[in-house]
DNA sequence: ATAAGTCTGTTGGATTTCCAACATAATAGG
DNA sequence: CCTATTATGTTGGAAATCCAACAGACTTAT
C-alpha cells in the first residue's frame, strides 16, 4: 500500500501533499485501488461517474465509438494522470470509454468527498482542491489551443497558429514539438501528407526550418 | 451593493448561497466591482489573471488578434456567467482580450481565496468550491465535444455528429438548438451556405427534419 | 551488418469546401 | 401594414483537401 503511494507522490494532483497524508487520505476521500488487466474496460460511456481515478501504473486509453460508427482513440492516461473528473463534477455521462493498454493499477477518489473539505481538520484537503482546479484549468486551456488551430480555414493557417503557440510557450523560435507528422495532423484535424506538402511549402517560402520535430520560425 | 448581490444571486457561481452570505463574501474573497464603458478593454491578453470575473450586468466579448492578423469574436459573456478563471488558475497568461459591448459592471473575485476555504467558519466557502468545480468541469465537457464535432473529416459528419449530441442531450429526436446558421456554421468550423447546402441533402435524403433551429432525426 | 518496418515527403486525380452572387422567405422596425 | 433588413437556401466555379501510391530516409530488430 505505501509502494503505491509512493509511486503516485509526485503526480499533479498529490502535489505538495506528503507521503504520510497520502495514507489518511484514502479513508477521507473513500480512495479504493482496483487492478486492470490488459484490454479490461475500465470505465464505459454512459456511466454516471462518482470516483474519478488517478493511474498508479500501467496505461489506459480513452476511446469514443461515436454515432458515424467510428473508433477513436482520443488519448493515453499514463501514470501520475487523473480522468474522469471532469465527468465526475457535472451532471452528464461520460461519452467515452476507457480501457486498459496493459495490465493497470488505478486509484479511484470520491469526487464529493475530495470537493468538500471536511471538518476533521485535514491539512491536504485545500491543497488538493488547489491541484484539482489547477488540473482541469489547465486541460481547458489546452482544449481551447487546440480549437483555435482547427478553426482556422486552411492547413497552412493551422500549422502556423500551431507553431506560432509552440515558439511562444518555449520562449523562443526554435524549438521540439512532442508530436511526430501523423499526430500532429490529428491534433489539427488535417490529413497527415496534405500537411506534409504544406510544411515543405512554408520551409521552400523561408517561412520556417523544420527537421523531425524540430522546428525553427524564420 | 445589495441591489448587484440581488443581481447575481441566481448565478451558477452562487448557487445554494444567500443573500447575506453574499454580503459577507465580499470582504472574505476580495470582492471588488467594477465599471466599464461600452467597447473599454476588460482584460487584455498577456495579461497575469489573479482574479477572475463575475458579470453582474452588460455583455462582455471574448476577442482573439492571432498570430495571422484576424480578429475573431470567440463568444459572448453574459451576465451570470464568470470569465476568466481558467487562466487564474493555471500558471499561463490569457491569450485574448476581453471587452465591454456595452456599460457593465462586474464582481471580480480573487482566484486564492476562493479555492482555498478560510478558517473563519464561512459556511458558503465549501459551496462555492463545489461550484466552480461544476462550472470548470461543464466547461471542459463542452469544450471536448466541439472537438468531437469540428474533428470529423466532412460537413455532413459534423453536423451529424452535432445534431446527434443534441439528440442525446434534448432525450428526444426532436429538440431546437441555440444556433442560427451562421452560428452553427462557426462552431463546427464550416461555411454556412455549404453547410446549408448538406443540411438541404440531408432533409432531401429522409435522414433529418429541419426548419430553422428546429430539427428532428428520422 | 542486414532486413524489415516506420516515417516523411511527393504526386496526380478525386472529392469536398469555400466563395460570391443571388433569390426567396422571414423578421424587425416605424 | 409597409419597408428595410436579415436569414436561409441554391448554384457554379475556384480553391483546397483528401486519398492512394510510391520512393527514399531513418529506425528497429535480429
Amino acid at each position: 500500500m505505501l509502494n503505491e503511494l509512493e509511486k503516485i507522490k509526485d503526480s499533479e494532483l498529490l502535489n505538495g501533499i506528503t507521503v504520510e497524508e497520502l495514507s489518511s487520505m484514502l479513508g477521507c476521500l473513500r480512495g479504493v485501488i482496483k487492478k486492470y488487466q490488459k484490454d479490461e474496460l475500465v470505465l464505459s460511456e454512459g456511466e454516471k461517474i462518482e470516483k474519478f481515478g488517478l493511474l498508479i501504473e500501467g496505461r489506459l486509453r480513452i476511446v469514443l465509438y461515436d454515432y458515424l460508427g467510428n473508433k477513436t482513440i482520443i488519448s493515453e492516461i499514463k501514470p501520475n494522470q487523473i480522468f474522469g473528473e471532469a465527468f465526475a463534477y457535472v451532471d452528464k455521462v461520460s461519452s467515452t470509454n476507457i480501457e486498459a493498454i496493459e495490465d493497470s493499477k488505478i486509484l479511484f477518489l470520491d469526487s464529493e468527498k475530495l470537493s468538500t473539505p471536511c471538518n476533521n481538520g485535514c491539512l491536504f484537503h485545500k491543497q488538493l482542491v488547489k491541484n484539482l482546479l489547477y488540473i482541469i484549468s489547465n486541460k481547458n486551456v489546452n482544449l481551447t489551443e487546440k480549437i483555435e488551430c482547427m478553426s482556422q480555414r486552411t492547413t497552412r493557417e493551422k500549422l502556423l497558429i500551431f507553431l506560432n503557440m509552440e515558439s511562444i510557450k518555449n520562449n523562443s523560435k526554435e524549438f521540439t514539438i512532442a508530436f511526430d507528422r501523423q499526430a500532429l495532423a490529428d491534433y489539427l484535424g488535417v490529413e497527415r501528407s496534405a500537411m506534409s506538402a504544406e510544411l515543405s511549402k512554408l520551409r521552400n517560402e523561408g517561412v520556417l526550418e523544420s527537421e523531425k520535430n524540430k522546428f525553427k520560425l524564420l
